[in-house]
DNA sequence: TTGGGTGCAAAACGTTTGCACCAAT
DNA sequence: ATTGGTGCAAACGTTTTGCACCCAA
């Protein structure tokens, strides 16, 4: 299987959860946290523990197999680390995210690693608002 | 006294806590947790408790006279909501936190909204590297 | 066999809340 | 006098940690 040969490449013992876990987040289009993580879990018939899963996640994160996002929301929130970057739209209203993968920010980091003198290695960037169907909505009431 | 006008114009009590908070928070280049905020006040001569100011900062969230900022720390830090936006720039080493303000993300939130039919309200940006001492120094030792 | 992963319980934090008291209007 | 702010303690949710046990290598 791919899932092992990828963890085994990262230098990681496999285990049920872990692999279960990776392949939860593979499947995901959303950052889930980690109570997210255990109920996707307890859906395949896995029980985990909190501390595990967070365990997991630090590994995770040391390996870059994941990155974490902050939402506001007093929680981490985790998704996996792939090529191609983006970014997430919030919904104030339905608390819905979407993701936003037609923004460069490269040539604004370029602009400040010059500015500046820094080197930029990662950044964090969220929209939050009213998406479009809830902005339709909001619309429609106010007329 | 300006502060004093400024609260109740904002329809608020005035009190000491909320005078010296708010007088720490416009002195203040970074954004700051609660606990450093307390330590502010202390040096102050002003002992306040943790209830006391995270209900201030709601308070002032409410009124929009702070705005939340969250670093990857697992904590929120509370910085003064000002006309002129800008963005943190925070060193990974030394953990130093500079302002950057030249980043136009605005025309970025245009094509996005243009582009998704979203309506953006705010957004969080922050970049995460090493600063130019830092990077300096890091250069130095390498070579 | 051995190093490392797991579950459980406890603890550590940041943050919120209930309540009695006190201060600003 | 009344409204609302404060301190203290307790509660809450997230995350970490200690320890004994168990599993993957």
């Amino acid at each position: 299987m791919q899932i092992d040969t990828y963890l085994r490449g990262k230098g990681l013992k496999i285990t049920p959860a872990r692999k279960s876990i990776l392949e939860i987040l593979l499947g995901q289009h959303e950052p889930l946290d980690v109570q997210s993580i255990i109920k996707e879990l307890h859906t395949l018939d896995i029980q985990s523990d909190p501390a595990t899963v967070f365990r997991t996640m630090n590994v995770f994160l040391e390996k870059n197999i994941v990155r974490q996002v902050q939402l506001m929301e007093g929680k981490v929130r985790y998704e996996i680390l792939d090529q191609k970057e983006h970014h997430h739209f919030i919904c104030r209203k339905c608390e819905s995210i979407s993701d936003i993968s037609d923004c460069n920010i490269s040539i604004l980091e370029k602009k400040i690693e010059e500015l500046k003198g820094v080197a930029i290695e990662h950044h964090a960037l969220e929209f939050y608002g009213l998406c479009s169907k809830c902005l339709k909505s909001t619309k429609r009431k106010s007329v």
